[in-house]
DNA sequence: TTGTACGCGTTATCAA
DNA sequence: TTGATAACGCGTACAA
C-alpha cells in the first residue's frame, strides 16, 4: 500500500497492449489470443492491479452488488460502553448464568447468509447496512446508490425513504404483508403457523385459557401471528382476548422483562398456556418462569415462533414454528435478480411454507415422528 | 424503476444550478444558501434521485466500504438441494431431535455483526464476501476491488491472493497467528485461554488423563489451542499426547461424527477428559456421548472453545473459554480505519483477553462467584 | 484478435 | 455562494 496504485492504463502500457484488451483479459478471457493473456497476466501480477469496482460499476451501470438492510435489535450504546479491548488476558469464572443474551439476532443472521448464499451463486456480493441513529436516512441512502437492488426487512427503512430509493433500484422487502404496496414481497406463512400451533394446543392439550404475548406494536408479523392465534381460539369456539396479554420487543431480554411482570402482578393465575409472538421472548419469558418454580409445560405451556437454533436447546425445548429463514433470504435476492432481468413485470408476493414443531414446552407427545 | 435514473444534471437543471452545487448540497449542505437548498431539495424529491456510489467512489476514491470475508462451513450444496419453496405451507410434526444443526457458525456471526457496528460509527458501509467453490478468487478481486480496505478472517483468503490484493488496499486479520506477515492482526489470547482452562480441569477436578479433539488441519488457531493444552499439560507433570485424538471440523455435525467414531472404536475408555478445540465440536460430541449414556462430567469431562451461545444452554452447560467475538470484529475495523488514515505506520499485533467460563460440563464448582 | 474513442456520474479545484 | 471544468478508471461500440 506504499504505492500509487495501478490502473489499467498503466497495465496496458507495460504489457504493450491497450487498456481495451486488458478489459478483455477479465470481462472475456478467451476473446484474448494466449501470449497476450500470459503477458498481461504478468504485469498485472507484478503490479498487484485489481480493478476498480467503482470504475467498472460507472462504465457498467452496473455493480453486481445486492443490499440487504435490516433493523437492529442490538443495544449498540451497551456494546458500545464495553471499552475495546479492555480487561486482562485472561479471566477465569464461574458463570452460572444460563440465561445470557448474547444480543444476536439469529432469525436475521439466518436470512442474510441466505442471501449472501444467492447472491453469491449468482456472482453477486452483498452489502449489509443497519439503519441504526440519527444518521439511519444517510446509511440507507449510501447504499441504495452503491447496489443494483435491495433486499429489506420489514421495518427496516422508513416507508417515505423506501418509496424514494425504489425508483432507483428494486426492492424486495421480506417478512410484513404487502399493504397496496409495490415491491415484491418474500414471506412466510405466519398466520396459517400460528392457527396450526394455537389449534394444537387446543386439540391435543385440551387447553383453553390462552394469552397471547405479542411483539412490538408495528410489527405486521407480530400482528399477523396474532390474528391467527385468535382465530384458531375463535374457531374452537373459546373467548377470545381482545389484545396480547403483554408486548415484549423480540428479544429475550425483553422477554425475561415480561416475564417477571406478569408474575409479579400475578396475571398468569387460571391461564394454561402462554403463546409468544418470536422465540426469544418465549426464551426469555421461559428463563423467568423456570426461576420461579412455574413448571413448563405441566404448570404453564409456552409456545414461540420463528425456529432459532436456541428454542431447540432450552429447557424444556420451545414448541415453535419455523421459519425458513434461509430460505426466505435467498428467495429475496432470487426475486431482486429476476426483476432486475425482467423491470417489468408485475410485484410478486412469495409465501413459504412453515413447520410447526411440537417438542416438549406445550405438553407432551407421542415419540413417534409421523 | 420505470423512469430513467436521474443524475445530477438533470437535477442540476431542473433546480437551475451547477452540477457542483448539487454536490454540495450532499456533501457539505451548509456551503448552500437556504433558498437554493431549497429548491435543489425539492427536485431530488421530485426525481427521486439519489447518488451514484459508483461515480463517487470513481471521483473521491474511496468508496466508504470496508470488505469482510470469512470461510465457509456451511454445505451450499445442501442447502441449494433443498428445493426453494418447496413444501406444503404447514407443516405439523412431532420434533424429538435436539441435535440439529442451523448450520450457522455464531462465532462469524459475531464477528461479522462487530464490523458491521464499527464501520457504521465511521460511516461506513460494509461489504460481506465468502470465497467459496471455483469462483473464491474473483468472489475475493471483486471485495478488493470494492472497498477501501479489508477485514479477512484467517484461512479465508488463499495467501497469495492475500499477498496481491493488500498491495492495492489495507488488510486487517482476524484470529490466527502472525507468521512474519505484513498485515495488522487482531486476535484473542488463545493460548492462554486454552491453558487456564486445562489448568482448571488438572488441578481443580483432580483429571490426569486429558485428550484434545484438534480442529481442521490449516487452522492455526486450533493449532495454538492444542499447544496450550499441551503446555498445562507439561507444567502439571502429566503424559502429553502428541497429537489431538481425533480432529473435527469445528461444526457440530463433524462433532457428533468425531464422538461416534471414538465411541465405536473405545477410545474414550481410561480417559477422563476431552478437551476440545472449538464449542461446535465440543457439543456435536456432547450430543453422542449424552446419547450413549456417557454421564458428562461425572464419566468424562469436555470443555469447548468460543463461548457461542449454544455452549451456554446445552445439557450439561458447556465450560468453555470466550472469546470476544463481536469486539475482535469491532478493532478489526478500527485498525482498518487507523490505517486508511496513517498508512505508513508497523503492522499492529493486538491481542484480546479472554475469558474461562466455569460450566457444568467439567464438573462441579462451588456457586459462589468470585 | 486488437485498438480507438467516447461515455458513465460524481468530486474537487479554481475562478468568478 | 456559485459555476466551469478537469480528472477519476473502466466498459464497449466500432473500426481496423
Amino acid at each position: 500500500m506504499v504505492e500509487k496504485t495501478p490502473t489499467v492504463y498503466d497495465v496496458a502500457e507495460m504489457a504493450g497492449v491497450s487498456i481495451a484488451t486488458v478489459s478483455r483479459y477479465f470481462r472475456n478471457p478467451d476473446a484474448v489470443r494466449e501470449s497476450t493473456r500470459e503477458r498481461v497476466g504478468q504485469v498485472v501480477r507484478d503490479l498487484g492491479y485489481v480493478p476498480s469496482g467503482s470504475a467498472r460499476g460507472l462504465a457498467a451501470r452496473r455493480t453486481g452488488t445486492v443490499g440487504v438492510c435490516f433493523p437492529s435489535f442490538d443495544d449498540v450504546d451497551r456494546i458500545d460502553a464495553r471499552r475495546l479491548g479492555a480487561g486482562p488476558p485472561v479471566r477465569v469464572r464461574v458463570d452460572t448464568d444460563a440465561h445470557q443474551d448474547t444480543g444476536s439476532d439469529l432469525y436475521i443472521a439466518e436470512v442474510v447468509r441466505g442471501t449472501e448464499i444467492e447472491a453469491w451463486r449468482h456472482g453477486f456480493a452483498v452489502m449489509i447496512a443497519v439503519p441504526r441513529g440519527a444518521a439511519a436516512h444517510n446509511v440507507v441512502e449510501g447504499l441504495a446508490g452503491r447496489v443494483d437492488g435491495l433486499v429489506t426487512l420489514a421495518r427496516a427503512i422508513d416507508p417515505d425513504q423506501l418509496a424514494h430509493i425504489s425508483r432507483r433500484i428494486p426492492v424486495v422487502m421480506v417478512a410484513g404483508p404487502r399493504d397496496g404496496d409495490v415491491y415484491d414481497h418474500v414471506t412466510a406463512n405466519n398466520h396459517g403457523g400460528m392457527v396450526a400451533l394455537t389449534d394444537h394446543l387446543i386439540t391435543e392439550h385440551r387447553l383453553t385459557r390462552l394469552e397471547f404475548v405479542g411483539g412490538p406494536e408495528d410489527s405486521p408479523d407480530a400482528q399477523v401471528r396474532f390474528e391467527g392465534f385468535t382465530e384458531a381460539m375463535l374457531l374452537a369456539g373459546l373467548g377470545v382476548p381482545e389484545r396480547p396479554i403483554a408486548r415484549s420487543d423480540f428479544t429475550r431480554v425483553g422477554g425475561r422483562e415480561t416475564g417477571r411482570l406478569l408474575l409479579a402482578e400475578r396475571r398468569l393465575e387460571g391461564i394454561d398456556g402462554l403463546v409468544c409472538a418470536n422465540d426469544q421472548s418465549a426464551l426469555g419469558i421461559l428463563d423467568e418462569l423456570t426461576a420461579a418454580g412455574v413448571r413448563v409445560p405441566q404448570d404453564l405451556a409456552v409456545t414461540g415462533f420463528d425456529g432459532i437454533e436456541a428454542s431447540n436447546v432450552s429447557t424444556p425445548r420451545l414448541s415453535t414454528v419455523r421459519q425458513p429463514m434461509v430460505e426466505l433470504g435467498r428467495l429475496a435476492v432470487a426475486q431482486l435478480l429476476r426483476r432486475l432481468a425482467e423491470p417489468m413485470t408485475e410485484p410478486s408476493t412469495r409465501v413459504l411454507g412453515v413447520e410447526v414443531l411440537l417438542r416438549d414446552s406445550c405438553g407432551a407427545h407421542a415419540t413417534s415422528t409421523p
